[in-house]
RNA sequence: GGACUCAUGGCUCAGUUGGUUAGAGCGUCGCCCUCACAUGGCGAAGGUCGAAGGUUCAAAUCCUUCUGAGUCCACCA
């Protein structure tokens, strides 16, 4: 078995997704032997085409999942998409738009059909490209918020709410899209700081047209359906006005100046104009003081036949024109620049409308309670705890939630609706005739409600909507409730904190015990990455010219909080899936048949040298610091620990010194145990690589991913191996030092003097002469006990070692001699500090005594070299 | 207006409960195509941890204030 001089990522990947797909590897089912775990993925927009976005996700999602299942649990990792209505329903109007068509020409059926051939035809985009990123999702089990099964859980959901008097209908001020022609919940209406202007102007009173009160606006256009102007009862301004009769400027109609405690003095001129119909504060105002509520704006923003005049403009323009019009009447006394919060579509961005309108709610504050409670006590675990502020703040502040939406392609709301307008909520239209029939006798005809709900409320059930509930069965009882969920944190308000009032009220269960909320990717300049400003970098492109393995491990070692990626980034990982590759290819030339086919999982302590007993527990090292930060959710902390332990201490040291002894069976049981076991902690980060060359092994499991998470053995770990090893590479090190400040070529040999007192130490060293001097090339190696007096030659410390290295003609003594003066004065500043340290009572006193013991050893060890550095010094002159 | 996060060598980030001479990677510089890998090897330079103050025997690490960057929430028109 060999592995190509080349590694070829497209191939390898091929085949492992092939193979994974064909033995349906990631297949989870109900087990009784093994313990599940379930992690909840954020399903995509079924709209959605793979961005960087998506791969940071679904790679942390990955890694934990393979951590999670090569330990020995059942994992379930079902994938699916989302129908997302608003953003979908877009795409295919848009597509009509190009053929000149609406969607009410086609009508609300041949409309739907259109829908679901699209999603049929491009519904599995994203899916596929998940699967190509190494995603292990049972991918047979593959779920849509549309599916039937799911239709009927959203409608069950709706029913029971209802039923339990959560949900109910309305007619308030919602957050409505001229252009989607929608409602929109809170969350969809996304805050936008801008720049705009506020209007002041001059309302006449009816007895005095010479006399006014000034309102100050933002949006004058609203101005048309005004039925009162307020002020503050306490504000001594108005105190005489309240009561009187104002003249509606350009429509001339009465209204009536009122006093209500919502409004401030010190903003604008401390009276506000009342416009019940189009904003949320002067509805309640309305509510309070029973003002007639006039609409004056179709759906779409144009202005209706309440605007007079202004009829049939868009809002847009007809601010303009009332602005010119109060401008000529001398009724706009000034304008102001002023900054406010507008909304905006999070589909279209489009300038929201507080639009009055009926419209189905949920009451959140019975869910809240829960949901809250759950976060506060850690029954569920945000991470990073930050999150949790964010979490609480907006529970504890809820609003009712805004459920319906005047779109075509969603659940259609369970409701149907007599001829007298009674209204029946059933999970179907023989439910509702039933329920009509009682009162409205057996002829009673039905039509159901027009909207469709928000596709939040379909999403908040994922957990376990997706595994069959309603319908009690085997899946939902042993997966749920899962263990994590992976999201960035845009999400949190409309699906994460809503998934867990949804677990609580209709499983009576947190929906998952752990919540990472993961960074943004954004490019190197900071800025999220976006379609239209064209930074985008498109995480296909990189699987295809770096590899899946590549982008992802890249991916995670530039995850901070945020995530900052250039496309040069991604050679980090091809570069690192490149190095396993030809290590893997080394110890495969060289091992022998024997050891390939024998049990090297079982090795014997007593046959194993320094160097691979050191191996050994170094990898253990690093496999028990790996455990810690995978289950602490460090992953790029666990990326760096094995990407330093393979690169840095497999292949730089371990692979470099068995070189010259590996024909000795031990040597290559070892490097091939490391291997194997290095490619087990490499997998979940590096899937399709390390697949690869695991397949190449004589004993193996069917496949890596399914193989087991390796676990320390006691009989193999050895601390005093470390350490002994340490010294030899130190002295390596400082060898190689030496040649590289004096320019020694790495084809000329020098000679060198060791000089240890320590006979352990000496042991050492002379145990390793073949491979110091090989590593250091070396010509001679000289071990003693005292320093020869040698002149023009390097030295160097190891410890209690000394290293001479003769370079006659090479060297220039005078700046070695600078070169160890100044090591000596470092060394000796170092002194100082410590010195005064132990000379300080209160430190004395006060530190813990371990701590004192360290610094009285290193100020030992440092007096020791300093000592020898002046001798040689000395021995220079 | 409220809340939050970040500020560590040229760049991107580590730095666990405060405890030796603050770590990586990229970049830079020097030497090397050594028969696994130049997507490589060996070595070097470079920071006192945004500013000021405080707590402490001891602070990059805790507290306060300030400055700068960013994020989220918000019905004062």
């Amino acid at each position: 078995m060999e592995l190509s001089s080349k590694y070829n990522p497209q191939e390898t990947q091929d085949k492992w997704l092939q193979f994974w797909k064909d033995e349906n590897i990631f297949h989870a089912k109900p087990d009784a032997d093994k313990k599940p775990f379930t992690i909840v993925i954020p399903p995509p927009n079924v709209t959605g085409i793979l961005h960087m976005g998506h791969a940071l996700n679904n790679t942390l999602q990955d890694i934990l999942v393979r951590y999670k299942r090569m330990n020995g649990f059942e994992v379930l990792w079902m994938p699916g998409t989302d129908h997302a209505g608003i953003a979908t329903q877009n795409v295919v109007e848009k597509q009509l738009a190009k053929e000149g068509r609406t969607r009410q020409d086609l009508g609300r059926e041949e409309f739907l059909k259109r829908l679901w051939s699209w999603k049929k035809e491009y519904g599995d985009t994203i899916i596929h490209q998940l699967e190509r990123l190494g995603s292990s999702c049972d991918w047979p089990r593959v779920r849509f918020t549309m599916d039937d099964a799911y239709s009927e859980a959203v409608k069950h959901a709706f029913v029971s709410l209802h039923q339990k008097g959560l949900i109910y209908q309305g007619k308030r001020i919602i957050n409505w899209c001229p252009r989607c022609q929608t409602a929109l919940s809170d969350e969809e209406a996304e805050h936008k700081e801008k720049n705009g202007k506020l209007y002041y102007i001059k309302y006449p009173l009816k007895d005095n047209p010479n006399a006014w009160v000034v309102v100050a606006t933002t949006r004058p256009e609203t101005m048309l359906g005004d039925t009162a102007v307020a002020v503050n009862p306490q504000d001594e301004r108005y105190r005489l006005l309240i009561g009187k009769t104002l003249i509606l400027p350009l429509v001339d109609r009465e209204i009536k100046i009122i006093a209500d405690d919502f409004v401030a003095s010190d903003f604008g001129t401390g009276a506000v104009k009342v416009t019940p119909a189009h904003d949320p504060n002067d509805f309640m105002m309305g509510e309070r003081h029973q003002l007639t509520v006039i609409n004056v704006m179709h759906p779409d923003g144009r202005i209706n036949k309440e605007g007079g005049a202004y009829e049939g403009l868009d809002r847009f323009e007809a601010r303009k024109r009332i602005l010119v019009d109060l401008e000529e009447r001398g009724l706009l006394e000034k304008e102001e620049d002023h900054k406010n919060a507008v909304g905006h579509c999070y589909r279209c961005d489009t300038m929201v409308e507080p639009y009055l309108s009926k419209q189905w709610f949920v009451k959140m504050k019975p869910l809240a309670n829960r949901a809250l409670e759950a976060v506060k006590s850690q029954e569920i675990k945000i991470h990073p705890t930050r999150w949790i502020k964010v979490y609480t703040n907006w529970m504890e502040d809820i609003h009712d939630w805004c459920i319906s939406r005047q779109i075509w392609w969603g659940h259609r709301i369970p409701v149907w609706y007599d001829e007298n307008g009674n209204a029946y909520v059933a999970k179907s239209q023989e439910e509702a005739y039933l329920q009509a029939k009682v009162t409205q006798g057996a002829n009673v005809s039905l039509t159901q409600d027009e909207d469709v709900l928000d596709t939040w409320f379909s999403s908040w059930l994922w957990p376990f909507a997706t595994l069959g509930w309603p319908k009690d069965n085997l899946d939902l009882k042993y997966f749920y409730p899962t263990n994590t969920l992976m999201t960035a944190s845009e999400i949190l308000f409309f699906w994460v904190a809503r998934m867990v009032m949804a677990g609580f009220e209709f499983m009576g269960q947190k929906p998952f015990s752990d919540v990472l909320i993961h960074g943004t990717v954004r490019d190197a300049k900071g800025r999220k990455m976006s379609k239209s400003l064209g930074n985008a970098i498109d995480p296909l492109e990189i699987i295809h010219e770096y590899g899946a393995d590549a982008l992802r491990f890249s991916l995670i070692i530039n995850s901070g909080q945020d995530i900052f990626i250039s496309k040069e980034k991604f050679e980090i990982g091809r570069n690192f899936a490149n190095k396993i590759w030809n290590a893997s290819r080394l110890v495969f030339m060289n091992c022998s048949k024997e050891a390939m086919e024998g049990d090297y999982e079982n090795l014997e302590f007593q046959n194993l040298d320094l160097h691979s007993r050191w191996i050994i527990a170094r990898f253990y090292e690093t496999l028990i610091r790996v455990n810690a930060s995978i289950e602490a959710f460090h992953y790029s902390e666990a990326e760096v620990l094995v990407q330093d332990f393979f690169w840095g201490d497999y292949c730089d040291w371990y692979l470099e010194l068995i070189k010259a002894k590996f024909t000795d069976i031990h040597i290559q049981k070892t490097a091939l145990f490391i291997l194997k076991n290095s490619l087990k902690l490499l997998h979940p980060f590096m899937p399709f690589v390390t697949e690869e060359i695991y397949s190449k092994l004589q004993t193996r499991d069917q496949c890596l991913s399914l193989s087991a998470w390796p676990v320390r053995s006691e009989k193999l770990f050895c601390s005093q191996a470390a350490f002994q090893m340490q010294t030899v590479i130190d002295i390596i090190t400082a060898i190689r030092n030496i040649r590289a400040q004096w320019n020694v070529k790495p084809g000329e040999s020098v000679d060198v003097c060791i000089v240890c007192a320590d006979t352990l130490l000496t042991d050492l060293v002379a145990q390793n002469k073949g491979d110091i001097k090989r590593l250091a090339r070396l010509k001679d190696f000289v071990l003693d006990t005292k320093a020869p007096v040698l002149k023009n030659s390097a030295f160097a410390l190891v410890g209690e070692i000394k290293i001479v290295v003769p370079l006659d003609g090479i060297i220039d003594i005078n700046a070695e001699k600078n070169r160890m003066m100044s090591e000596t004065a470092q060394k000796k500043k170092a002194m100082e500090g410590l010195n005064s340290r132990l000379h300080n009572a209160d430190f004395i006193a006060r530190a813990p005594e371990e701590i004192i013991q360290k610094e009285k050893e290193r100020l030992e060890t440092l007096t020791k070299e300093v000592k020898e550095l002046e001798a040689l010094l000395a021995n220079l002159t």
